[in-house]
DNA sequence: GCCAACGTTGGC
DNA sequence: GCCAACGTTGGC
């Protein structure tokens, strides 16, 4: 089965929004410098999989909405670019360091799901925003996709 | 803005 | 390969 993502960013930087509002609702989703976070996008993100959006760094941090990953892994064209903040004077076009993959956006969630509400319910006790809140590329569980879906009001997902 | 957690760097 | 110093993340 393939993995369900929970994608972190601030949206002072990149919103889900800026994401709807993106050429054909789709954009990279670059700027990924962690080893695990890049190893698991990288090795086993693949077109097709689900994914939730989370809005950190904010007033409310929580889970906004779903996207879907619209392309394999390829190299982030930012860790080349000296202007970029993304650049990585290590990086080499023949062996780059750092990936990223295409996402689409799919939906606001009506009432997104808090940070708070996932901290009390038990059922999101062993999540990796829990557990692991730094990891910026985050395995979500079936069973957890359905009750954020459920807690979000929102009972299917045209993905 | 503070600070705890934790990832990365680099000297040895 | 160890580990201290340093940098970053992100909730509060």
């Amino acid at each position: 089965m393939s993995p369900i993502w929970l994608l972190k960013t601030e949206p002072d930087a990149f919103s889900i929004d800026d994401l709807r509002d993106s050429k054909n609702a789709t954009s990279g989703w670059d700027g990924v410098r962690n080893y695990q976070a890049r190893n698991r996008l990288r090795d086993e993100m693949k077109a097709g999989d689900t994914v939730l959006i989370y809005h950190s760094s904010c007033a409310v941090p929580a889970i906004v909405g779903e996207a879907v990953v619209t392309s394999d892994p390829y190299p982030d064209p930012t860790q080349f670019d000296p202007a970029s903040d993304g650049y990585d004077a290590r990086s080499r076009q023949d062996h780059p360091r750092w990936y990223q993959a295409d996402v689409q956006y799919v939906c606001h969630y009506p009432h997104p799901l808090t940070l708070k509400q996932i901290q009390h319910h038990p059922e999101f006790a062993d999540m990796e925003l829990v557990v692991r809140p730094r990891l910026s590329v985050q395995k979500v569980s079936e069973r957890q996709l359905q009750l954020i879906r459920q807690m979000c009001q929102l009972v299917s997902a045209t993905a």
